[in-house]
DNA sequence: CTGTTAGCGCATTCAG
DNA sequence: CTGAATGCGCTAACAG
């Protein structure tokens, strides 16, 4: 009671002096996994990502971190490379009762594949491109609208006089609601849709799919891409040709991750505070840990907001 | 035995079949609260670095990640933000045997405080900035000689013509070896040094120290930031004046992070090819996991290359 | 080769 | 208010 830190109400001053004393000298320390095994509480939430070298990760991480930290629970940072096969794999180990909870970024696992755990009474807070309830599952939703916000990028780029938008994106992940904003937006304005899809979502794979882009003789002069990194890697392909932004193409991104605005010229992209998701996360998750909340899921959404720079 | 994925070989097939066949009826999972408390292994390594929203941790954390995963060991992450309170809470915290092992970047704490970690008989490899061995300690480190780096950084920016080099560094860290490093050259050039310091170690900060270096008559002809994000910072205070890179100020950096290609100019800086630091780091703790090493620490250099684009 | 058993270090119950 | 006793689920050592 008094080496866990609990309730020391019922316990003589003497006899709690005494105890300290003696925690002091031997320098003890309770053990983990003992209390683990008896409490059947590991305070140890895995939080699971696709890449956590792109730096919209480490944002989101570290909001959740915060509110985490701060109620004594350890976070577990796991890579999937937004790979099916590797998101399956963890959703396999998270069974293995290591986490007492799961906050994550999942690109291929759909709910009903989350029953298992969702049986076992995990929480679950999955991070989400739109807004996907849990169905009757017990899992906690949390969604930018990504399919609007790509909407009204296009649009932007319509109103600011652009007849040729590109768009291009990574293959899996929440490319594709964006993508599905952005061909509505551009067929409402009667402008012909054009998508260059490359394997990886980072600046290769946007240098790449611009460089196919320019190519051509029909030359986007604007380009929309799918996330903040593939931007930047747009804009190298351009400036490589000695075309500049955004006189000859203009260029808009999406996450604004800090890079962002240091590029040359600076990005216009979306933000979606990924900070603050992170914390609103791991306050869905404390809700369901501490017991405050309980049964069906809830979505949540949360804003977006397109930062004006001058690359559009 | 069969539960726990060891030597079959003294088990007849027959029961082997009968034993997969009831797993995966039940669809039981062992838990490992109760093996961590048996077998006194927790299959699970800490992470410590300052700030996991600089790209330059996520990128040695992949490294760590790649290796260790492949062990089978889980990695959890663990932000100190630099502070020395935070620093040693997490020394304290590691006592809990919530893990078998560290990987760790500490900037205040010193090896003798890592005494009561290492009589436990915790595996415990450092990252460090300059050869700093862990003295009598079980502790290995691995390092990159920062004084050296800053040191040819400086020298090649004397080559280059300039006579008024300029260094800006943030608060703590690898930082003060770098300063080292600069104010040797810079002496040996028979220039002054001239140096600011920032609190933190971000854009913001290089923002700050690099105005400050930009309000006075002398302006310097070159700035030494002591890591890449803080070079980019002082790009667009010197850019926000009006000013060209390198025509009017040269910026070198530290740390060769995946933005520092990307900014315009592309950014001169020091690569330290963390991805295999951190695998490096990972490979010697995994040398003392598995007991096939043991006794006295080591300690290892890794190389350091000064990466010349075109900001300098 | 197979089935049984004794702790690992705690939190929690119960008797004192 | 305090001390002692009971498993948590597993692994390793043992007896069959």
């Amino acid at each position: 009671m008094v080496l866990s830190g609990g309730d020391v109400s019922s316990v003589s001053p003497d006899t709690l002096a005494r105890i300290q004393q003696a925690v002091r000298h031997l320098g003890y320390v309770p053990n983990r996994a003992a209390q683990a095994l008896k409490t059947n509480r590991t305070m140890t939430v895995a939080c699971i990502v696709p890449d956590i070298a792109n730096p919209f990760y480490p944002s989101l991480m570290r909001g959740i971190q915060t509110v985490l930290e701060s109620e004594s629970y350890d976070v577990i940072a796991i890579n999937t490379d937004g790979a099916p096969a590797r998101e399956k794999r963890f959703l396999e180990w998270l069974r293995q009762g290591r986490v007492d909870g799961v906050i994550g970024v999942f690109w291929a696992v759909r709910a009903p594949e989350f029953a298992p755990l969702v049986e076992v009474g995990m929480p679950i807070v999955r991070i989400e491109s739109s807004r996907k309830s849990g169905g009757p599952f017990a899992i906690d939703d949390i969604y930018v609208d990504g399919r609007a916000a790509a909407h009204e990028v296009t649009t932007y780029l319509v109103g600011k006089g652009h007849r040729h938008i590109a768009m291009i994106a990574g293959q899996g992940g929440p490319e594709s609601v964006r993508v599905e904003g952005y061909r509505a937006a551009v067929t409402t304005a009667g402008l012909p849709a054009r998508v260059v899809v490359d394997d990886v979502f980072t600046e290769e794979g946007g240098f790449r799919a611009a460089s196919a882009l320019l190519e051509g003789d029909l030359r986007p002069t604007a380009i929309f891409a799918a996330n903040d990194l593939m931007a930047i890697g747009a804009m190298q392909a351009i400036q490589a040709r000695g075309l500049s932004i955004p006189s000859d193409v203009a260029v808009v991104g999406f996450d604004d991750i800090r890079a962002s605005s240091f590029v040359s010229p600076p990005l216009t992209t979306v933000a979606q505070y990924q900070g603050a998701i992170g914390m609103k996360a791991a306050e869905l998750l404390m809700e369901r840990l501490s017991g405050r909340k309980s049964g069906a899921g809830t979505v949540t959404e949360m804003p977006f907001q397109l930062i004006e720079r001058s690359s559009a």
